[in-house]
DNA sequence: TTTCATGATTTCCC
DNA sequence: GGGAAATCATGAAA
């Protein structure tokens, strides 16, 4: 019976017209394809296939009930040449013509079977995901690179953050999933060739929330510069200087030793400091290979990030409130 | 054509 | 069931 379903489902048996490219059509949603302009070609040569597939399927059944017939047949003329020597009762007769329909069934059954598994080799030959992979758009990979080195520490999403991170990058949970798994993976095998790409987004996140905050803040106090000593940021190093161009410092905010001098509202406190720490890396500080922001530090001696038991979410980084991500922070 | 990057799958482990 | 690791298969650049 399933066998039946899935025959008709395919397109094979049942009404001859259309079946293929429905099953086509609904192969390819399955698959999670779109349907292109490659596609198109490979589903014409997928129909012309499972045609094929049908043409066969038919004719072999037909040949088969034929067989069938001619053997009933057959076997009825040869109970009605015996039943001149001997007795045979109509439900003896019956009884024959079951065993050999019962033996033509099971023999069309390993037809249907057969047929099935023909075409889910056809089907995973043409339309199957991994044939089909396409490389996820760059704002897709953005958003995903942003999520993994904001979380460095524990990029392990909760089930609402892949949920989320899939809808922004309109791509499937399991993509989500997987790309994490990968990215875990290769980011641990060569993490020095991944060094500048955490770079890169370190500062990209950093500007992000900086931006983010400092509009926020504009917003709640308009006019608070030079408030005091609480809100300002030093920045003493050479790297400062990229610091204090990504933040539009302007002249008037250096001191006299020629170190910028950020004044800030207190919310953006934790944003400036990841981007003091990363602006230091970029530099090409000494501190790059000690105590570098993307060195996996919380990576545990066998070599796994520690701590992955408390996956986190897109809206709430962990780490204290306010902090760009928990990763900076040491 | 070759090589590298990358998304997906499979297998194993906890 | 989720993750790590290995592997496969394909796309894209060299």
């Amino acid at each position: 019976m399933r066998l039946d379903n899935m025959l008709l489902a395919e397109g094979v048996s049942g009404p001859e017209k259309g079946g293929g490219s429905a099953a086509a059509a609904a192969a390819a949603a399955a698959a999670g394809g779109s349907p292109g302009a490659d596609g198109g070609i490979e589903h014409s040569d997928y129909r012309a296939k499972l045609a094929q597939i049908r043409q066969i399927y038919h004719s072999e059944l037909e040949k088969y009930e034929q067989a069938c017939s001619e053997f009933t047949n057959h076997v009825m003329n040869l109970l009605r040449e015996q039943s001149r020597t001997r007795p045979i009762s109509p439900k003896e007769i019956e009884r024959m013509v079951a065993i050999i329909h019962r033996k033509f069934s099971s023999i069309q059954m390993q037809l249907k079977q057969s047929t099935c598994e023909a075409v889910m080799i056809l089907r995973s030959r043409f339309l199957d995901a991994r044939r089909k992979r396409r490389n996820f758009n760059k704002q897709a990979t953005e958003v995903l690179n942003e999520y993994f080195y904001s979380h460095l520490s524990n990029p392990y999403p909760s089930e609402e953050a892949k949920e989320e991170l899939a809808k922004k990058c309109a791509i499937t949970v399991s993509q989500v999933s997987n790309w994490f798994g990968n990215k875990r993976i290769r980011y641990k095998k060569n993490i020095g060739k991944f060094q500048e790409e955490a770079n890169l987004y370190a500062v990209k996140t950093a500007v992000d929330a900086a931006s983010v905050s400092a509009q926020a803040s504009q917003a709640n106090s308009p006019a608070t510069p030079n408030s005091g000593s609480s809100g300002s940021y030093s920045l003493s190093h050479a790297g400062d200087a990229a610091a204090a161009a990504y933040l539009g410092l302007h002249p008037s905010n250096l001191n006299g030793a020629g170190e910028a001098v950020l004044n800030i509202a207190p919310s953006l406190q934790p944003q400036v400091d990841t981007l003091h720490r990363a602006t230091h890396l970029t530099a090409g500080y000494e501190e790059l290979t000690t105590t570098s922001l993307y060195v996996p530090r919380r990576l545990d001696p066998s070599n796994s990030w520690q701590d992955n038991t408390h996956p986190s979410s897109v809206t709430s980084p962990p780490g204290p409130p306010g902090s760009v991500h928990s990763d900076t922070s040491n």
